[in-house]
DNA sequence: CGGCGTTTCTTGACTCATTCAAGAATTGGC
DNA sequence: GCCAATTCTTGAATGAGTCAAGAAACGCCG
């Protein structure tokens, strides 16, 4: 992806193309699961001077459009993707917090519908897988 | 539940039993979802001296034995609740934050199965449903 | 192209849940 | 009851994230 496929994307969604925002667009949609200090690092290879406030609103203006997904497993800091929309998931290492996509388990969506919503109304279904990682299954033994 | 039962508890799990300990479990028990300060409170009214760390140091012990499950939800703190073992799930509430619990969505803990698991070793399947709650839909139109 | 209102960025201070550390008290086995 | 190990108290520190005020950038409009 280029700047210009950024730039529609933000213009897609009725944002402002600034600078900051097409640099962590591009920084989230290279560094999948990326932390926050991690995109501002990635970020400022390109823009060496833009503030991490800077960072935290482009995330936060991107996660309100829907163009990038945040997630946040226990006990870690705030992560970031660009795969939106095609409602995946997430395993999360208990041992080193790597993380890896996976589909939805049972193909059709089905955790998506909660057996009693107490009143709820549900527009979105998170599951996160909680297991060992493969390196630190070898490594523990 | 009384004293009696959240000590059997603790020492089923090998823990030591101690006041903080017993205070921590009964109010976790009584005010499922429940925040650490919300959980310090109620510590307090019957352990007026106790130390905010002691509860953190109970609630640490108490999860890692399974006797509690600790949930955080993005955006969350850490909440605590004892129902445990039984593969329920939560919905939140995006406005305010409210939690309630759901039974597993398709009958037999379908999602503990990712189709692709990455190496992973997974060993828990947990689902967040976010939504809006009954209150916040009504206030909100 | 140039002005203008609005949004966004910079700078820097601040919040607050959680953790760390050192010494005192408690627990439970003997 | 005594002792070693664990847990609690006290108080400071950490660090991701937020707040606020003024400067700069964006993009609409003429």
């Amino acid at each position: 992806m280029g700047h210009t496929d950024y730039e529609q994307l933000l213009r897609g969604a009725s944002l402002r193309v600034t600078r900051p925002r097409v640099a962590v667009l591009g920084a989230v949609t290279e560094n999948a699961h990326a932390d926050t200090e991690t995109i501002l690092g990635a970020v400022r290879e390109r823009l060496p001077d833009v503030s991490h406030q800077a960072v935290y609103d482009s995330l936060a203006a991107l996660s309100a459009a829907g163009i990038v997904r945040r997630i946040q497993p226990s006990g870690s800091v705030a992560r970031y993707e660009t795969r939106v929309g095609d409602n995946h998931h997430h395993v999360v290492c208990r041992s080193c917090g790597a993380i890896a996509d996976v589909d939805c388990a049972v193909g059709h969506a089905p955790c998506l519908t909660a057996s009693d919503d107490n009143g709820f109304t549900v527009d979105e279904a998170e599951v996160i897988y909680w297991g060992t990682c493969a390196d630190c299954s070898l490594s523990q033994g």
